[in-house]
DNA sequence: GCGACAG
DNA sequence: ATCTTGTCGC
C-alpha cells in the first residue's frame, strides 16, 4: 500500500508537541468507513535495551478473522519514549511495515491510545491521519482520563472522561480480564469502534493475534 | 511543588 | 516496554 502524507521525524519534543497540535484539527471523529473486509492489528514495541523499534501488522479478513497477510519492520530507535509522544518513536517502523502490504486494510486497530491523550493525538489517531484509514486506539493501560471500573461482563464498558467529555471507553472484552482502553483514532465513531473491537475479540484476541504475527515475522 | 505517565 | 513474587481459577 502507499502512504498518504508524511512529515519529518527528526524533531525535538517541543516540535513534536507543536505538530500534534497542528494535526489534531484534521481528525474526523465520525463514521467514514468503506465496507470493512480487511482489519489490521498494529503492534508496536521495542527490543530489550531499547535500541531497536519494531512494528508488526497482521491483516485479518473481516468478519472471518483469518490472517491473510503479516508484515514486520525494525528500525534503530531514533526518538526516546516520552509519555504523550509515543508515535514519534514507533510510527516510522509502523509505516515501513504497512508499506509492505499488498493491499490496504479498511480499518486499523492500533496498540496504544487514539484521542484519549493529553493533546488528543495518540499513536492511533496520528497513524490514521497519515495513512488516511479509519483507526481505533486499543491500549492495555490508561494514559489520560478518568473512569469507573466496568462490570465484569463481556461487552460491558464505562466512559473514559476528560474535561467533561467522553474521550473513549474502558471495555471488558472478557470477564475476569483487565479491560482495554478504546479511543477513537480517525474516521470512526465510538459506538462503531466498540462494535469492531468486540467483533475482533470474539474468536481471537487481537493483541494475541498481532503478537503471533510478530513472532512469525521475526523468524525470517 | 508533587504525582502521573500509551509502549 | 521489562523484571519478579505470590495468588487464584480452571
Amino acid at each position: 500500500m502507499k502512504l498518504q502524507f508524511s512529515h519529518s521525524w527528526n524533531l525535538t519534543s517541543a516540535e513534536a508537541i507543536a505538530l500534534q497540535r497542528k494535526l489534531r484539527p484534521h481528525l474526523i471523529l465520525e463514521d467514514r468507513l468503506k465496507p470493512v473486509q480487511r482489519v489490521a492489528g498494529v503492534d508496536v514495541g521495542f527490543e530489550a535495551g531499547g535500541a531497536v523499534t519494531r512494528a508488526a501488522v497482521a491483516v485479518l479478513r473481516y468478519p472471518e478473522l483469518d490472517v491473510v497477510e503479516t508484515a514486520l519492520a525494525q528500525r534503530p530507535t531514533a526518538f526516546p519514549y516520552v509519555p504523550g509522544l509515543l508515535s514519534f518513536r514507533e510510527l516510522p517502523a509502523v509505516l515501513e511495515a504497512l508499506e509492505q502490504l499488498r493491499e490496504s486494510p479498511d480499518l486499523l486497530l492500533c496498540d496504544g491510545q487514539g484521542i484519549a491523550h493529553p493533546r488528543q493525538l495518540g499513536i492511533a489517531s496520528h497513524l490514521g491521519l497519515l495513512v488516511d484509514i479509519p483507526s481505533i486506539g486499543v491500549a492495555k493501560t490508561r494514559l489520560y482520563g478518568t473512569h469507573d471500573e466496568p462490570p465484569n461482563v463481556r461487552g460491558a464498558w464505562t466512559p473514559l472522561w476528560a474535561g467533561g467529555e467522553i474521550i473513549g471507553a474502558v471495555l471488558r472484552t472478557r470477564p475476569n480480564v483487565k479491560p482495554l482502553y478504546i479511543s477513537l483514532g480517525h474516521r470512526i465513531s465510538l459506538d462503531t469502534a466498540i462494535r469492531y473491537v468486540m467483533a475482533c475479540c470474539t474468536r481471537y484476541r487481537l493483541p494475541e493475534t498481532t503478537r503471533h504475527a510478530h513472532r512469525l515475522a521475526s523468524r525470517r
